[in-house]
DNA sequence: AGCTAGCCTGACTCATCAGTAAATATAACT
DNA sequence: AGTTATATTTACTGATGAGTCAGGCTAGCT
């Protein structure tokens, strides 16, 4: 990795360098961050040792606690990358105006996003108990929170006539298990896109799977749209 | 060795003993596989030592190789207990004379069934990566089968109209999102009974989030489409 | 009683890692 | 050049936990 600096450090204040040492050493750490996610993710977090780590980023074991102090510090920023998204989707729906369901639809899909960027996709999300005990209560708290913002997102669309009678509760729980399961089984080089995914997913969300009007409709008319 | 021929045709006492013994070997190690279960689904397999699995049945670690040569032997006996429930689901789809739409969520609800029971409940599912590489294979080969047969479900509701036009992969993927995610939240002291729970999913799945009919529900008649 | 066979246990072995210490390299500035 | 701060490595420690072994207990048979 012979970086060189030569574009920008030339004679200019110390205060530069600084600054690029600085930028330099996040853009590592983010780095260490999205390996380690991306191993986490696919073999378990307890299956991945952190020379695993290491070696696919090309340092020794001892480098990666230069920018996390534990393996738990680092699955504690992944869940916190995770609980990011569904915050900024909620914020997303929040200042949305609109529908109950509409508001809903709009922070699922930025939450998906998140997941299907490289650093979101967390199946890691599941194992809150390998978290050091102080992170586990604050993701736990977290998480509650999120989903019970969902839960409230439900409720509003239910009271304003947008989403059909339901318990929000259970509705959330389905909505948010549609999304939250999705790392189980998408790879990059798999056959659909993300925006794909979403969308056919927005579109079962919103309508389910029953064919819209008739029971035994025998013309079966090609419909290109959805 | 020592294959007494005379066990059947003698005095019944032998061979009533035999039983016996047989019947309570087979009853223990359903009861490890159920406590063992049950442990690697609250605190995932890695999270979980033969220790921890033996003490909560009130043995030595010893004695669970009794009854599975491995731990891995023991998360591979999970997996097949949801895959067999996968199966019954399958197959009483298969039985069924109805819609596609009408078989998948006869199918669903079978699965789910499993699911809530104390054995199938298994997060488990998701770790493939321990198990033994040759268990692995079967696994996933098996796992993929009842994929693809969801897949097919849903294209046969497709083709007869139950199911409105959709990708049957990434519905299936959809559908199986939602039940494989339940063990992540749901817990028998939760205030919904597996029963509402299943409920709700299907009628979620069926129809989706969105109100029936109108904006402002008046009357919920024939739907003209556009 | 005495023998046999299966079941169970305490006390080990051995491998795998998370995390550390000390030494070495690299860059930044004077 | 020398000096200092930072980065990285090799080589360890210590803990945890899967799996084993040799002996002991108990039930059933003769």
């Amino acid at each position: 990795m012979s970086d060189t600096p030569s574009a920008a450090t030339r004679a200019p204040a110390p205060g530069r360098a600084a600054f690029d040492r600085d930028e330099q050493r996040r853009r590592k750490r983010e780095a260490v961050l999205r390996v380690a996610a991306s191993a986490f993710n696919r073999r378990g977090f307890a299956n991945t040792s952190m020379d695993d780590v290491a070696s696919v980023l090309g340092v020794s074991k001892p480098t990666l606690y230069q920018y996390f102090k534990s393996k738990q510090e680092l699955l504690y920023a992944c869940h916190q990358v995770a609980m990011d998204n569904g915050e900024a989707g909620l914020a997303l729906a929040a200042a949305h105006d609109g529908t109950g369901l509409e508001k809903l639809i709009i922070y699922l899909r930025r939450y998906m996003e998140g997941i299907f960027g490289d650093l979101g996709n967390c199946p890691v999300l599941t194992d809150v108990d390998s978290l050091a005990p102080e992170d586990r209560a604050n993701v736990v708290a977290r998480r509650k929170r999120i989903s019970a913002a969902t839960k409230e997102l439900i409720a509003l669309g239910v009271a304003d006539g947008s989403i059909g009678p339901c318990d929000p509760k259970l509705a959330s729980l389905f909505a948010l298990g549609v999304v939250n399961w999705i790392p189980a089984w998408y790879r990059d080089s798999g056959p659909n896109t993300p925006e794909e995914i979403m969308e056919s997913f927005a579109a079962l969300l919103i309508s389910g799977l029953a064919a819209p009007a008739s029971p035994k409709p025998t013309r079966k008319r090609a419909k290109s749209q959805a």
